[in-house]
DNA sequence: AAATTGAGCGTACATCTGTGCGCCAATTTA
DNA sequence: TAAATTGGCGCACAGATGTACGCTCAATTT
């Protein structure tokens, strides 16, 4: 069981990762938050963001590392609805707007540190990214016997693909990024079966 | 003929974006910059700078402009290049990987801020990308005979996969921007042959 | 030759930033 | 019950930022 006195210090730390996220928006990303303003959303003095983080760099890595969570999360609920059967493209899409929808600014920080000036954060954005990718190509290697090679530049491409639409449906309304998710169908159609008649080209020599 | 003071002044201009463009690096975007940088590594007071750009705003736009620019010479050198016969998209990616090489920074302002969280920003930059798209569309509309819808669906796919693999080779060693290319070149070759692929699907039916 | 213009400068100011220091009071430990 | 720990606070400071104002003086116009 946790003291009253730890719990306390969850309550104010999850206000200080919660106001942080809050903060973002279209035009706002986290490197133009200030230690300060994290602070006086969470409504504690600048001086006790402290006791919880060393500076803003950790902070964002933990939420970056909160992102990698609903990454997880977000395949795992894909796979679930994938196995009921139906076009396995569609209904990951569907399920990837979806969770960004319903957590956008978690999307918004993955995607802008993603391409960020902080090293650090790019290194952790590119390795929840890379569960995504190896994960994918090792189903495809799979299910559709393609080469290793090719499953993953594939991957790669697929998850291109999605994450650039996520990036711009994120500011958009509902209507478009219908249209914007009927798009991307299409083209990562075009790569599974691009994908395929490269590996079938291959075979027959 | 300009005069000495029209010259001058046009002089300094220069060297304010040519010392934006100089602070700019994997961990330097230019939104991090300030007034009073660029206008020290210009050699001139912060209060001049005004002299020049309304703000650091417009000062930005000026360089997406220029981004664009480079982005349509590189067009032209591609085009020119692929007359001359071979693998197109080979040809198109080895392009630009050369000026990307050459114009780091010019890039860097393009890929950063196209989401960045400056709408304006975010929007000169679509536009000059927009371009690449709609000239590609047509390309593929006229040469594959492919149906409109699926020619803007294929070329955005297309173009996404470029700009992003440039922005993962901005920070990369010589060695590793070649694997990245030949990556690059298969996925492109995906794309393409499944946009095929689904075109002759639905012309037979 | 005289008057006007304008690029560039220095000073100044209000505002914001991160963070060091010492205190308090409540919880935890001994 | 006494002592130690610690989350949170206020104060204070140095540094950086954008920008208003007024000056200078060379180029330009009259």
């Amino acid at each position: 069981m946790m003291g009253i006195r730890a719990q306390q210090k969850e309550k104010t730390r999850r206000a200080l990762v919660d106001a942080a996220f809050n903060q973002l928006s279209a035009e706002r990303s986290f490197s133009s938050l200030s230690l300060r303003e994290v602070a006086r959303e969470a409504n504690i003095a600048p001086t006790s963001f402290y006791r919880h983080f060393k500076d803003m760099n950790e902070l964002g890595l933990t939420m970056v590392d909160e992102g990698g969570l609903t990454l997880r999360q977000m395949m795992r609920k894909g796979r679930q609805r994938a196995e009921a059967g139906g076009s396995v493209i569609r209904i990951s899409v569907e399920t990837f707007m979806e969770v960004l929808e319903s957590n956008p600014n978690v999307f918004r920080i993955l995607l802008h540190e993603r391409s960020g000036t902080s090293a650090p954060f790019r290194a952790a954005v590119a390795r929840e990214i890379e569960h995504f990718i190896s994960e994918l190509a090792h189903y495809t290697e799979a299910t559709a016997r393609r080469s290793p090679e090719l499953a993953r530049a594939q991957a790669e491409a697929l998850v291109t693909l999605v994450f650039n639409a996520g990036a711009a449906a994120l500011d958009m309304k509902r209507v478009d990024r219908k249209i914007l998710a009927d798009r991307l169908v299409i083209q990562l159609r075009m790569v599974a079966k691009g994908a395929e008649c490269l590996q079938q080209k291959m075979e027959n020599r």
